[in-house]
DNA sequence: AACTATTTATAAGA
DNA sequence: TTCTTATAAATAGTT
C-alpha cells in the first residue's frame, strides 16, 4: 500500500513475511482498539503466525472466556459443545442410572415398596430368598473354614505341649508343670468348633502361658474368635 | 481519517455509531483477511456490536473451534475447561458412585461376595432377613387386601343373585334357575380366600350366565385371581 | 526500528 | 444502506 501495490497472496520471503506479519498485526489491533473505542463493542482477536506464535487482542474490561461464552450463547454456533453435550448427556444417563441403582437397593432394603405389584413382591422375595441362601452358604463356609484352621493351630499347639510334657519327663524334673495344666480347657474348644457355628462365637482362648522356645505355634498365645 | 481528523472516542450519536461499527467491520475483516493470504496466519475475529449483534471472522480453512484449542492449548488460559473439567469431575464421581452401588446390589444378590469378612456377611444376611420380613409383609398384606376386595365382590354378586331369585319366586315362575345353580363355585372360592395364601393363587371363577338388569356387581362377570 | 512514497481506509456528505 | 471523495492512516520497500 505504499511504494508499490502488493498482491494479495502468500509472501514467500520468510522474513518478509515475518515482517508484515508484525506491522498488519500491529495494525488489525489498532484498528480493533479504535473500534471498540469509537463504537462501544466488544471485540476478540486471536491470531498464530505461520511460525505458531499466538498472540491475542481482547477488548478492554473484557474477557476472552466471557466473550467466547457470548458468542456461543448468541450465535448458537457451538464451538465446543460436541464435546459438552455429549458429556452433558452422559451426565444425565448416569444420574438416571443411579437414581435406580439406588431405588432397587432401596427395594432390597424394604423400602420404597409402593409402586410394586403383587407379582413385583413376589419375584423381590422369590430372587432375595435365593440371594440369602447364597450368603448363609457362604457365611457358614467361612466360619467353617476358620473353625477348620483354628483346629489345626490347637492342634500344633498341644503337640508342642505334650513334646515339651515329655522332654521335662524325659529329664526326670519337678512335674510342677502338670500334664492336665490346660487340657481341658482344649477340650472345652475343640468341642465348640465341632459344634453348630450357631449363637454365641465368641470364645476366647487363655493365654498360654508355657514359654514356647521358638517355631511352630508360637504366634498364638492370644486367640479370639468374635461374630 | 478522512474529511477532518475524528477522536477516538465513544460516537455518541447512535446512527453514527452504528454506521461506522459497521464500515470499520467490514475494514477490520478485509485486513484479517488479507493478513491471513499474505502472512500464511490463523485468524478469528468475534464482536458484539452495542446493539448486541454478533459478527465473527474467521480464516478460511479454519474452524474457531480449532482456533480455541490451540488457543487454549498454546496460551494455557482456559476458555471453558472451568465448565468442562467440573463436569469432568462429576461424571467421574457419578461413576464411582455408580460401581459401588452395582457392587451392592450384586452382594445383595449373592454375587461378588470375595473380600466380604465374615462380619460384613453376618451384618448382610441380618439386614437382608428384616428386609425380607418386611416385604413379605406387604406382600402378605396385598394378597389379603386383595381376598378381602374380591370377597365384597362376591358377597355383592350373591346377594343380587338371591334377590333376583327372590323376584322369580314372586313371580311364580318356573324354577329352571335353582339357588343350588353354582353355589358350590361361590362355596369353594370363599373357602379359598378364607385359607392361607399359599400354594396355587390362580382361580378363575367360572363367568356367571344370569343376565343382570343393571347396576351394582354388574361389572363382575369374569374374575381372575393370578399370582 | 525509522522513513516515506504510495495505497488504502474511511468521515462526512449526498 | 450505498456511493462519493477529500483526507487521514496504513504500510511496502528501502535504509
Amino acid at each position: 500500500m505504499a511504494r508499490g501495490k502488493i498482491q494479495i497472496k502468500r509472501i514467500e520471503n520468510s522474513t518478509n513475511r515475518q515482517v508484515t506479519y508484525s506491522k498488519r498485526r500491529n495494525g488489525l489491533f489498532k484498528k480493533a482498539n479504535e473500534l471498540t473505542v469509537l463504537c462501544d463493542a466488544k471485540v476478540s482477536i486471536i491470531m498464530i503466525s505461520s511460525t505458531g506464535k499466538l498472540h491475542e487482542y481482547i477488548s478492554p474490561a473484557t474477557s476472552t472466556k466471557q466473550l467466547l461464552d457470548l458468542y456461543q450463547n448468541t450465535c448458537g454456533i457451538d464451538v465446543w459443545s460436541s464435546h459438552y453435550e455429549k458429556m452433558q448427556e452422559h451426565l444425565k444417563k448416569l444420574k438416571e442410572v443411579n437414581r435406580s441403582l439406588r431405588r432397587e437397593i432401596r427395594q432390597r432394603m424394604g423400602e420404597s415398596l409402593t409402586g410394586l405389584s403383587f407379582e413385583d413382591l413376589r419375584a423381590l422375595v422369590e430372587d432375595m430368598e435365593s440371594s440369602l441362601k447364597i450368603i448363609r452358604e457362604r457365611k457358614y463356609k467361612m466360619i467353617s473354614n476358620q473353625i477348620d484352621t483354628h483346629k489345626k493351630k490347637l492342634r500344633n499347639v498341644e503337640e508342642v505341649h505334650r513334646s515339651l510334657l515329655h522332654e521335662f519327663d524325659g529329664y526326670g524334673e519337678d512335674p510342677q508343670y502338670g500334664l492336665v495344666d490346660n487340657g481341658g480347657d482344649y477340650e472345652s474348644v475343640i468341642r465348640y468348633t465341632n459344634g453348630s457355628a450357631h449363637g454365641i462365637l465368641a470364645l476366647r482362648l487363655q493365654p498360654n502361658h508355657h514359654n514356647l522356645h521358638s517355631g511352630a505355634g508360637s504366634d498364638l498365645t492370644t486367640f479370639a474368635l468374635l461374630e
